[in-house]
DNA sequence: CTGTTAGCGCGTTCAT
DNA sequence: ATGAACGCGCTAACAG
């Protein structure tokens, strides 16, 4: 435990270990590497020297011979909204886990992924995972050519070799009509955005589809340029605009899905749920605050996070192996905002 | 741009770049190193070739000469918190920005501090920036006792030779109550976290502080267990409870303010800002949401990031110089829940 | 300005 | 099981 100014000047190196251990370079290396074969006699030298030195192996030098760094890519953006902060971090914690290290890249717009490609290349990252509203296709179709695995969250097909991870969103469109539909909505609307990335316009297909199995009328779409909440809170505007009689609600996104509540409250005569019946899709932290009490269709981040690691431990170990596409399962979170008026024919209506 | 391959079997090296463009190999390592000293006319050649071979400095291979392996380990917990989440990416924007690698490490508990250590020391980071509301201190401890350059974010002084970024929060505490005591409140409530982290702390000294100074009576000071929208909810409870003649709040945090402003909105008889003005802090994106529409004090992380990767290059360049101490200004946001009520005497007092 | 040489810290044959 | 030698890809110091 005494090592106060050799640190600051030099590393310690296995060198040093081996001559404090009366041992050879080479038994210090194995020691320390997992299909090693020594000698407990000598591991136990070598451990003690270690530990009296400070030892530690340098993942930098090592990753510069079995050319596996384990650091990751996390190409992210759209930190704001909620629900890819907890998919950053959920990422984060399954890849050191499972022994990675994640390098977070904020995707920044389209304009220049020149520089994104190159921290990840010339770090050798063992991987990348992207999750993003625009995925950046030019560093997805650069990291697939140079044969780097990639896992895409949340994204429609890019090529033919890339892994996927998908929350069933299919379902959750399913998942939300049926419950309007139980709930007595009879005048339905979707809230969406001008450019719903791709799991959004899988949930609004799934939604649409679901509606007419149903026998519903085609439901009605608003969206705004965005996909957070103030698009939502304008999106609302418009529905409540152009169509007073709708009845039941369905925000493709959580985030939205609070911007609209709010545009409902603040400025409208519809008391939800009374009048309108309204269901989310994410169930970030917000959608469970009092103030919102928001039912939704609960995409698990976690779950998604050991999936992805999943498919990236897979890639390693079958580099050629066909693209593989992984499915979260959702279910269903009923709160406030679709709860059952107690009598549902006229209920004292207190319009102001 | 022919190269389909190669790549996926090895790495195009420096080696492979000399022999195309005819020069050296140091010729190619010189092109690719700021400071260099090459020839136009060879320079080309090199550039040439390498784009041709689609060639990549291994900036691996490069840190173990140089030392400097420009990864940035970004220590962060409570990433739930919308102000951390803005406050990490802006960070890893910033470093992105200056040439650096951001890796990002959850914070897990106190429990097992090594494994982050580990990350960061046989990664060789070039410095570490912690933003957690329980700094680890063990992983502190053993950066600075190995000479890893450290920047802590908005916490106490942990050691003599630690550099630190903070936001102004004495200036924070004081501005609240000045604003309150312009907006005529004279019974002052703070709502805190039972373990208030550091900057907490601050705040609300100097909040009582300003409060004396402006000849206010001790505010009453409620609390939760932890210091989230949950605990802001709670807190309220407690203060509607406890203290019904409050007609001034300073929230902490907005994150708290915001659950304290649902629990008055939905359970009690105050209206804001008729009855109970409240003033937040940190300006986090729900803020100005419509829902809330919070008069706050901000907290500019953009301006924070910088001044932290500052302080990380400042440390570089003189790596035993004395902990310096960078102060970040705020500045008041004002909202609807502080807004001047029109008679301020006796408004048509709406209890239901 | 250029090419040659010597390491950076480590994993891995290849003999013993 | 262990030690010696080699190479990973690169930069820095040295000669010319």
């Amino acid at each position: 435990m005494k090592r106060l100014e050799e640190e600051i000047t030099r590393q310690v190196t296995a060198l040093d270990v081996a001559k404090q251990a009366g041992v050879s370079r080479s038994a210090v290396s194995r020691t320390f590497t997992p299909g090693a074969s020594v000698s407990d006699a000598t591991r136990k030298k070598v451990l003690k020297a270690a530990d009296e030195l400070g030892y530690r192996v340098n993942q930098l030098a090592r990753s510069l011979i079995n050319k596996r760094s384990d650091l990751v890519g996390i190409v992210a953006a759209n930190m704001d909204n909620p629900f890819r902060a907890q998919q950053v971090e959920h990422m984060a914690r399954a890849l050191v886990e499972h022994g990675f290290r994640p390098i977070l890249l904020p995707a920044e717009g389209e304009e220049n992924p020149a520089r994104v490609i190159g921290m990840l290349l010339e770090y050798n990252v063992s991987g990348v995972i992207v999750t993003s509203d625009t995925p950046p296709q030019g560093i997805c179709q650069e990291c697939v050519s140079l044969g780097v695995p990639m896992v895409l969250i949340n994204k429609g097909e890019i090529d033919a070799n890339v892994d996927r991870v998908l929350l069933d969103n299919e379902a959750s469109g399913r998942m939300a009509a049926s419950h309007l539909y139980e709930r007595s909505c009879r005048n339905l609307a979707v809230i969406g955005s001008d450019k719903p990335s791709f799991s959004l316009q899988v949930r609004i297909r799934a939604f649409r589809q679901a509606c007419r199995e149903l026998g519903f009328a085609e439901p009605a779409y608003f969206s705004a340029p965005k996909q957070d909440y103030q698009a939502g809170f304008l999106a609302a505007q418009a529905m409540i605009k152009d169509m007073p009689q709708v009845d039941g609600l369905f925000c493709v996104t959580d985030y939205m899905a609070l911007g609209s509540l709010d545009y409902l409250r603040l400025h409208s005569d519809k008391k939800v749920p009374d009048d309108l019946k309204v269901i989310g899709c994410d169930d970030i932290a917000q959608a469970s605050w009092a103030g919102y009490n928001l039912t939704t269709i609960r995409q698990d981040t976690k779950c998604l996070a050991q999936q992805v690691v999943a498919a990236l431990e897979a890639r390693f170990n079958h580099p050629n192996a066909p693209a593989h596409l992984r499915m979260v399962e959702v279910n269903m979170i009923e709160r406030a905002t679709t709860k059952e008026t107690k009598d549902e024919s006229d209920q004292d209506a207190k319009a102001v």
